[in-house]
DNA sequence: CTCGTGCAACCGTGATCACGGATCGCAGTT
DNA sequence: AACTGCGATCCGTGATCACGGTTGCACGAG
């Protein structure tokens, strides 16, 4: 404080941005929640801080942070043995994901179609695009649809200007990730082109700033992966 | 498994239920949450992991554990300098949060309305009585109204039957209870009536199985909250 | 072959220590 | 008197260790 003042408000010094203090458990934390939504952790897989610890060349410490963090998320499951899994999901747990992914997912696209900025609504477009691009290639690609899935989502939940909110979804992410993806990349959903269809559906009603025709693409969209996940018939219940 | 077979499907050990588990890192947590929530922390208040470690006379570990998962949640603020406080909160963000609150919360009351059972019914009327007693009490009690205010609630919100929704609902009470209940708690809010007045609608909605109705009294609860602590004035922004 | 026993490896939890950085107070200078 | 430089103190972060408890497997008794 003395000292920014004493610098005055129009030095050079005051130009510079604050840098970056990430710590260790966030970098753990945020490499984990990757491989989670990504799907390369595979639903009932155990985990050990110490294989973890020493697979990132790290002590234990940062590591017992990120899986508490993803315990406390649901993303994780801390057994009555203390044991550390990926959670199993069920065909009634995963419908009542979806149920909530909806609602507040819905309400996110919503009011991205009144609040999104013209610059937004191009982002959004290009990775619409490029997604219609990796998913209509015929060779492979499903990790790169599976990856601008999600940035095309979370680009229109951006634009929602509520951090909060965008934190929440976040977390509903990274419980149905597992499964999810899993499965898609497995079963090549995106090849049905279903999920082209609502994306289209959903651009042009954030387009025309309309929210509840984005509300009901979004759930067609959300509703076609829970249909397809659950007759690939590989979940349990 | 092995000795679970050998017991047979029907012996008597196998009725007993599971031991609680929990660690003192959840113990703390769930110690800091009630504080958090019932506004005894002043925002803007800090925090050292080893001033709360030796006021709970553990060490530092657990204290870390649990303060990570607050400042996960969003309910505590990690600073650049490392420093750990409640979060300051603002009049646009209060207004985000109930925005937000509106839509999620008002989901939920409306499950809840269309799945509640006639024991979570009466539980809800009961709760229902004893805050309006306790608010209208003309002697102090506004703890007691706070923590009844909390428990009607929530006992609306778990008859929606999705553990998932309620822990969501449970991360944005963290968020404003802070500034919430220290407000109301100075102010004696609930000497104006309203609360009151929305509790019976919202309780009334659910037994005729309304959600809309139920949906609408809840935001209307909701947003008088939030009027009054605007209007109060002691909010930055 | 089945089941109980004992041992070894491993696990999560909590305690303790080390380290770099931040904060605050007190001189000492301008 | 106001600012600067320095030292003591405290803080969060990460590493390391100790301790119960669990798992897995081989061995031996029934």
């Amino acid at each position: 404080m003395a000292g920014r003042k004493s610098q005055g408000q129009h030095s050079p010094i005051m130009s510079i941005g604050q840098i970056e203090r990430v710590t260790m458990g966030e970098r753990i934390y945020n490499e984990l929640c990757q491989l989670l939504i990504a799907g390369k952790l595979q639903p009932g897989e155990r985990l050990s801080l110490r294989t973890v610890a020493e697979a990132l060349g790290v002590s234990m410490m940062p590591v017992r942070e990120a899986v508490a963090r993803l315990v406390a998320d649901g993303a994780l499951t801390v057994h009555a043995n203390r044991a550390i899994t990926v959670p199993l999901m069920t065909v009634a747990k995963l419908r009542e994901l979806t149920r909530i992914r909806i609602e507040i997912e819905g309400y996110a696209v919503a009011e991205a179609a009144t609040r999104c900025t013209a610059g937004q609504l191009a982002a959004i477009g290009r990775l619409d695009a490029a997604f219609r691009q990796a998913t209509l290639a015929p060779e492979g690609g499903s990790d790169d649809s599976l990856r601008l899935n999600k940035e095309l989502h979370f680009a229109i939940y951006e634009a929602a200007g509520s951090p909060v909110l965008l934190s929440i979804i976040e977390g509903l992410w990274l419980k149905v990730g597992p499964i999810f993806n899993l499965d898609l990349r497995a079963a090549r959903r995106f090849s049905t082109g279903a999920a082209e269809k609502h994306h289209a559906a959903l651009v042009a009603a954030l387009t025309r700033r309309d929210p509840e025709g984005a509300r009901q693409a979004l759930s067609a969209d959300i509703l076609s992966s829970l249909e397809f996940v659950v007759t690939t018939g590989s979940l349990p219940d």
